[in-house]
DNA sequence: CCGTACCAAGCAAACGATTGGTAGGGTAGG
DNA sequence: CCTACCCTACCAATCGTTTGCTTGGTACGG
């Protein structure tokens, strides 16, 4: 009894859409190109969508609540900013994991696609994802866990970039599991890449 | 006496062009675009440059001339690998300061361009990039001035990631210069957050 | 079990706007 | 007179989007 719910078909094509728009850019994807991969000719698209703009809104909005969902759960439960900041970078790689397509789509294209006013909304989530990072990273450094000569805010862009870029080389279902890369990632942003026996 | 060598004009729109493809994207700019922002019309442009895939290769040829200059001779002058791992993010760095428009290009839309048999050395670039870093990292573990348990490929592109992205944040003329930038990425990636005299 | 009504889904064909690019002529300075 | 530079005027291609229409299927009253 396949019952589809509020169209299946919808979530299908923004799969799809999400794909294109990762691989060959927003712009560069034309809307004949996902009918194309649909299967179906370009006009058919707007049965479901009324814009491409609307697909992407779609496709970032709906990874953008899975990860704050995640990111809100681990600063509210974890008091430890050490253990907080650890299961932070997890977090993100799961997400790259998860929704590789729409974390592609986001980094590539939310410079130029916040300027529209329909994608305002991005400010504030830049904001918020500053807060919880930042936030970390601060009571860390309080508490002794972070170096202390350490600048939050350029610990923050390091990491912040540091881990989301990662979405440009790591390949969902590969040998390398988000899991794995966590860890590496975590030791080296911990540690360092300095021999410590060394002096 | 000034003498336009091979036309002044030409540089001062590549320039124009470069803003403009690292600002909004190489497929959201028009030629009418640079056309205004140079104060002339899009025609007016094809006197100088057969295309507008000629300005993005120019731009992009003119700055990985530049960097590569720059990272042979740090190895072939430094033996010692740590060193010359500093150099490399220092000169990258300095790059970042320098040639900004030209790297944000590079960064946003390399993946795209490659794809075009014009810009197919961009491959030998990367190429080239990955032995120098991977071989700098490795002797750098094998030394002893690394940590032994360091995977070199994924250092490699933790690094490569960290120090390029700043790009997008960076600015060129601001508070923060490219030295200082250097020198605090530097000590996180080398020694890393956690702090040393805990435990 | 039939007929009516409605529905999501897609097709065929075209729209106006914008795109990168072309052709040929004008003009100012050396 | 030449050369560098720019303009006017235009082109074909491609873009996102709209239109009117067809199809297969489901729901339901009689």
């Amino acid at each position: 009894m396949p019952k589809p719910t509020t169209s299946d078909r919808r979530a299908e094509l923004l799969t799809l859409a999400a794909g294109l728009f990762a691989e060959r850019g927003y712009k560069n994807t034309t809307v004949r190109d996902i009918a194309d991969a649909a299967g179906i000719l370009s006009g058919s698209l707007y049965h479901h969508f009324d814009s491409k703009e609307t697909m992407a809104d779609e496709i970032l909005r709906t990874f953008l609540d899975e990860l704050f969902r995640d990111y809100r759960a681990i600063i509210e439960r974890e008091s430890d900013p050490r253990r907080a900041f650890e299961q932070l970078v997890d977090a993100s790689f799961q997400a790259i994991d998860r929704s590789h397509a729409a974390i592609a789509l986001y980094q590539n294209e939310a410079k130029q696609l916040r300027q529209s006013p329909r994608f305002a909304y991005l400010d504030d989530t830049d904001r918020e994802f500053r807060e919880i990072w930042l936030g970390t990273l601060e009571k860390g450094i309080a508490s002794g866990a972070f170096r202390s000569d350490l600048d939050a805010t350029m610990a923050y862009r390091f990491v912040r970039d540091t881990v989301w870029v990662a979405v440009r080389w790591y390949v969902p279902g590969g040998k390398l599991t988000a899991e794995a890369v966590s860890a590496q990632y975590l030791s080296m942003i911990l540690e360092g890449f300095q021999s410590r026996d060394q002096q």
